[in-house]
DNA sequence: CAGTATCCTTTATGATACTG
DNA sequence: CAGTATCATAAAGGATACTG
């Protein structure tokens, strides 16, 4: 028998999840390491706003639930590539179709917090 | 012309969406006002962990955002429903697959996450 | 280049008490 | 029932300096 998940409670595991994946940063990295392997500075000045802690300590969590794969080539100086694992990858579409969401429908979101503020 | 959002510049408006979106009592709200209205003590129950002052102030914030919708009735005391907007409708496909992802990956993502931390 | 370590400020959130 | 207000604390985040 399975029970299925309950995202509504509160140590769900489902819920782990949610937290990491509801992350701004984490939702632009992938983004962007959707389509080739990405170096960390990069990255860094892709994302604009974006400091070196939290990149840093995004991508570790990225690495850590097996989304993002790190690769280190020994150059001088070294050479880092962070790219998608394949669980990675089979994020992108439901993460694209959220960037999708928000660019489609900006317009309208920007109008009702106008119209809410004035109504303050 | 129109000039394509860039969701990595900083003031983007996309991003302004992103940053609310990207919210984990946003995405389980939403997930249950999806087939009904709701009421706010309701809601309260059914998301296990949520405080009232973090309930109440993320369904102001979906409000603002033209998100949700609140409708209160003369009862005494008053009943209090909050419902999706046509706009918040929308929304409902993206958050489901995103729901679905971590249901479905939960697993892997735990399987992960145990490699990683035996690894240190 | 790709980070870590530290300090410090800001923001987020929880707990509690109170109100129409 | 459906909140608001206040206080206290924990967590997040930025700036800076340093390293293999």
């Amino acid at each position: 028998m399975m029970k299925a998940p309950n995202p509504y409670s509160a140590k769900c595991a489902t819920r782990v999840v949610l937290d990491r994946v509801a992350d701004k940063w984490a939702v632009l990295i992938l983004g962007l390491l959707k389509d080739r392997p990405v170096r960390f500075n990069r990255l860094r000045r892709d994302i604009e706003g974006i400091s070196q802690k939290m990149l840093s300590q995004t991508l570790k969590n990225l690495q850590r639930d097996g989304l993002v794969q790190r690769t280190a080539y020994p150059t001088v100086p070294v050479t880092v590539e962070y790219s998608l694992t394949p669980l990675g990858k089979t994020l992108t579409e439901t993460f694209d179709a959220l960037r999708r969401w928000a660019e489609t429908h900006i317009d309208e979101v920007v109008a009702a917090q106008r119209r809410y503020d004035e109504a303050a």
